[in-house]
DNA sequence: AGGTACCCGAGCAAAACACTGGGTTTATGG
DNA sequence: CCATAAACCCAGTGTTTTGCTCGGGTACCT
């Protein structure tokens, strides 16, 4: 588990994603805009998430991303292990022995179980309540002149308002430079 | 928050050093010979522990390092924050109005409490339960042929070699724990 | 047909990573 | 006093990853 900005990058545009499913299929272009992410680096990153099928995609004109899924089945830890791909660059790979000798690295185990639990913490957090945060912090979702390729005639949600802890955060910019 | 294998370099090592806390000062060769790591990468990582007050350093021969306080004070988020320094949040840093419309970006606010959260998590799992993992595991410290500089001598264990390379990634087999 | 939008791969500058090397100080011990 | 052990310091180096650009495709709509 790696924890790079590439990996917010996507989250961010998933949370854009996700607070416009409504409204028929997203395109990069907007969420581009939108968040000041390029476009093709988009392009790169929500190849990834379609290849994990997190995101499904329409081409031609009205088209863009949908959710694969419903949001409360998308997790953090799916967005983040979608992008910044496993990568198991690890130099004993699977051998027990890593050195020839009986005793086997202790990273091994103590880097598994720890990864395990940052999983399972990015694991408890969905998509859908990176959403509701952002409603509940008074974000409004402008709408999308659509073409008629707009859904189903999906249930308006409304925003439900949430009281979102997040007075928990008030170190917040405790790890920003400047 | 950055995660990457340079915080995991720098845990594996408070880990090394933690285990032989009682046997006087550990010098960086001995934990890049056990530990796999080039001397001067630790150098550079413990520079950033000692600035950041986890470790104390006594210097001359039969010199090293030592925790600058109880391993059940320190934490995987002290150390990995040491290390790891800054990483800019976002784009607009501090800037209110991104996007210059009503939505802002969400990135500042979402990324902020992400991690919060994160931290909160890792600042769970204090040093001294790493180090009992690893004891738990059968793990045993050689008795280091110490200087005079050693303090009180402590229990005595046998020696037992124990290479480890830094496997970094392996969610092979978890191993869980409280 | 033409435009929209996804798709894909090559490449590229900048940053970060992991490390090397050379030197300096500081303390110990003979 | 002097050799040695160790922390310190710092500048550089090769590699990988990041974040991005460019240039083409390919599917789909009107």
């Amino acid at each position: 588990m790696r924890l790079t900005t590439k990996g917010r990058f996507a989250v961010t545009a998933m949370i854009d994603l996700g607070l416009r499913q409504n409204s028929g299929p997203v395109t990069l272009a907007a969420i581009s805009q939108r968040q000041q992410i390029s476009l093709s680096y988009l392009e790169q990153l929500f190849g990834k998430l379609r290849r994990h099928e997190l995101v499904e995609s329409t081409r031609g004109p009205g088209g863009g991303y949908t959710l694969a899924r419903s949001p409360t089945e998308i997790t953090v830890a799916d967005i983040i292990l979608s992008v910044d791909e496993p990568l198991d660059a690890t130099q004993c790979g699977g051998k027990e022995n890593c050195l020839g000798e009986g005793a086997r690295c202790m990273t091994h185990d103590l880097w598994a179980s720890l990864n395990v639990r940052m999983v399972e913490f990015l694991d408890s957090v969905s998509l859908q309540k990176l959403v509701d945060d952002q409603l509940a912090k008074g974000l409004q979702v402008e709408d999308k002149p659509t073409l008629k390729r707009a859904i189903s005639s999906m249930p308006v949600v409304k925003p439900v308002r949430i009281n979102a802890p997040n007075s928990v955060f008030a170190l917040g910019n405790m790890f920003n430079k400047t």
